[in-house]
DNA sequence: ATCACATTTGCTCGCGCGTGCAAAAAATCT
DNA sequence: AGATTTTTTGCACGCGCGAGCAAATGTGAT
C-alpha cells in the first residue's frame, strides 16, 4: 500500500527536492541553533510551508535518543490542586519545547506499569505529582533504568536518586504556625493527608514542632487516607463527634486546601459551627476554590510557575544540580483564620 | 559515544540472542495476537524479563505508522469538570493500550500550534475537550491533514469532518426544564457559557424552547465568558443587581456546575439569598464539588466512562461510524432545586 | 512413511531523521 | 590574485522495529 504517499506524509526529502537543497539542510532549518545560512533557511522554510512539512518527532527521537517528551505521572485526581499543577506545568513545558505524556496511575500498585509506559515512549524524564509513590517503587524504577530522570514535583522526597522541586514545607508551616499562635488560638488540630513511606510529613512535623516549642504542648493530629474533601469531611466527623465543647479544637490546620474544604464543610454543616468564630481553619496550596466566597481560606500559595521553570532548566541539563530544590511561597490571609 | 550501550538500552536483538530465536520472534512475543507458539513466547518473555527489555514504542510507531497515542487538547483548566474528564479518559485509554499526550492550548489562537505539536508526535487522534475550538480552526487542521482523526469529546460539533461524542444535550436539558417546571418555578434565568461559533448552544436552546412551549414565555438568558465559577459570580452580580424583587428570577438554570457554583456563591454571599428557598439553581456535569454539603447541586451526570469506552472503540477502528455519538445521562436531584 | 495443509519462524527492506565528519563555498587577509 | 580561515552543505551509517512474504517446522490423514 502506498498509503503514506496518499496520506500526504511529506518528509524532509520532499522539501529538500522542492527547495533544491539536501535533506540535511532541511532538517537544519528546523533546528534553532544549527549551522545554516539565513538564505537557505528561508528557502527551505518557504518550501516546507508550501508542502505542509513538519519534522517527524518520532523519527527524530529515535535517531537522537532525546525525545523532548516528559511523562507526568498522576495518581490523585480528586485533589483540585492537581488541575492547577497540570495547567502550569504543561504551559511552561510547552513554551519551552517540551511535550507532556499524561499517565494516570490507576491504583496504588500501578506505579511500575505507569513508569513502564513512560519509558517505552522514551521520555526524557518522569515527573511525579502524585502522592503514593513509594520509595521502593522509585528505586525499582531507577534500578531498571526505566527512565533517565525522575523528578518529584511539589513534594519532598529523600530518595537520593531523585530530584524534588518543592516548596520549603518547613518554612511555610512555621509561618502558618506563627500566624495561628499570633491569633491566640489554644487548641490546634492538625489534619494530615495519607501517611506514606515516601512523603515525609514535613508539614505536620514542622507545625507540631513549632507549637511545642512555643506553647509546650503537642497538638492533636489526625490523618485522612487521601487528599479528598469528601474524605476529610468524614474524618472530621468521625474524630470530633461526641466531644465536649472545651475539648473541641479552636483551629484546624490542614495539610492542604482539599482537606480544609472538607473540614470546613463538616464544621459548618455537620457541627453547625461558624468559621472562624467558633473554629478557625487554615489550608495550603491556594486552590481556586480557596478564594471563593464560601471558603475564603487562609492558606499558603506555592510558586508553581517558578517551580515549573526550574524544572525546565533542570530538564535542559543546564543545572547539574542533583539536590532538591526548595522554594518559598507566600501566605494568603483570608477569612477562615 | 557508546552511550546507549552504557545506558543499558536493551533491544529486541539482545533478547533474541539470549533466547536463541530471531528478533522477529521476540517482537511477536510482545504482540497480543501474533502468530507465535506458546512455547517460544514464554522463552522470549523469560529472556526479556531477565534483560529488562520492553519494546521501543518510538521505533514501533515509526515503522508501523500507528502510534497508539492520542492527544488531549485542553483549553480550559478553570472548569473542575476537566479534571474528571481527564481522569476518566486517561484511565480508559490506558487500560486499552493507548497513551495520552496532554496538550495545553495556551490561548485562543494556539489551536493550530497545539494541533501541530500533536501531529509531530504522530498521534493517531486528537481529542478536544475544550470549548474555544472554532470551526475554522478545525477545518484548517483537517485540511492540512495534521491529524488522522479529530474527536470532540463531551461537546457537540456540527463540523462534518469531525466526530463528537457527547451527551444528548437536548434530551438532558428538556429533562431539567421539565423538572424545574414541575416544581412550579416561574421566572427562570439561563446562565450560559462562552458564545463560540463552533459550540452550538444546544443546552440553552433546548431549555428556552421547552419553556416557551409549555409556558409561552421566553426565559431570560445571560452568558459568561468562560466556564469559571469566579466569572459566573461576577456575571450574576452584574446582571441581577438593582433589580426589584418581583423581577428577580426564582430559578437559575446553569449550563454547567462551574457556573452553578459561581451563581450560588453570588446569590448567597452577595445577595444574601437562600437556596433553594429564595432562588433555586441547577447545574450540569455533576462535578465532585456538586455533591459537597455547601452546594448539593441538582444537576445532570454525563456517562463519561461509557463515552470514553466508545471513544476507544472508535479509535480501534471497530466502529466505521462517522456520525456523532450521543449518550443519555441521568439527573441527580439534590437540594439546590 | 508419505502427502497435503496449517502453523511458526526468519528475513529483506524501509520508516524519517541525527551524528560526525569531509567536501564545498564563502569570507577574510596578505 | 592567491592563501588562509570560517561558514555552510552533503553524506554514510545507524536508531529499533514492522509488513509481508518465503522457508521451515509441525499436524493429521491415508
Amino acid at each position: 500500500m502506498s498509503d503514506r504517499k496518499d496520506a500526504n506524509e511529506v518528509t524532509a526529502d520532499d522539501v529538500a527536492q522542492a527547495a533544491g537543497v539536501s535533506r540535511w539542510t532541511v532538517n537544519r532549518a528546523f533546528k534553532p541553533n544549527a549551522s545554516i545560512s539565513a538564505k537557505s533557511r528561508q528557502t527551505v522554510m518557504e518550501a516546507a510551508e508550501k508542502l505542509g512539512y513538519a519534522p517527524n518527532l518520532l523519527a527524530a527521537s529515535l535517531a537522537s535518543d532525546r525525545s523532548n517528551l516528559v511523562a507526568l505521572l498522576v495518581d490523585d485526581f480528586s485533589n483540585p490542586h492537581k488541575l492547577v499543577m497540570m495547567e502550569r506545568l504543561t504551559r511552561v513545558l510547552r513554551k519551552n519545547g517540551w511535550d507532556t505524556l499524561l499517565v494516570n496511575m490507576l491504583d496504588k500498585d500501578d506505579a511500575p506499569g505507569a513508569l513502564l509506559s513512560a519509558s517505552q515512549r522514551r521520555v526524557d524524564a518522569a515527573i511525579l505529582i502524585g502522592v503514593q509513590f513509594d520509595d521502593d517503587v522509585l528505586s525499582a524504577a531507577l534500578g531498571a533504568r526505566r527512565v533517565k530522570k525522575l523528578i518529584i514535583f511539589a513534594r519532598n522526597s529523600e530518595n537520593p536518586d531523585t530530584i524534588s522541586i518543592s516548596v520549603d514545607d518547613h518554612a511555610a508551616m512555621t509561618e502558618i504556625a506563627d500566624y495561628v499562635m499570633g491569633r491566640d488560638y489554644q487548641r490546634p488540630f492538625f489534619l494530615a493527608g495519607p501517611q506514606t513511606k515516601s512523603a515525609h510529613l514535613t508539614r505536620q512535623e514542622a507545625f507540631v514542632a513549632r507549637w511545642q516549642e512555643h506553647r509546650g504542648m503537642t497538638p492533636e493530629v489526625a490523618d485522612v487516607p487521601s487528599y479528598d474533601p469528601g474524605m476529610a469531611y468524614s474524618a472530621i466527623i468521625d474524630r470530633l463527634s461526641e466531644r465536649q465543647p472545651d475539648a473541641f479544637p479552636d483551629v484546624i490546620v490542614c495539610e492542604n486546601d482539599a482537606l480544609a474544604i472538607g473540614a470546613m464543610d463538616a464544621l459548618r454543616h455537620h457541627f453547625n459551627l461558624r468559621i472562624p468564630e467558633d473554629v478557625a481553619v487554615t489550608g495550603f496550596d491556594d486552590v481556586p476554590a480557596a478564594a471563593n466566597p464560601n471558603y475564603r481560606i487562609t492558606t499558603y500559595r506555592q510558586p508553581i510557575t517558578r517551580m515549573a521553570e526550574r524544572l525546565v532548566t533542570l530538564l535542559s541539563g543546564e543545572l547539574e544540580q542533583t539536590e532538591n530544590q526548595q522554594f518559598l511561597g507566600q501566605m494568603v490571609i483570608r477569612n477562615s483564620a
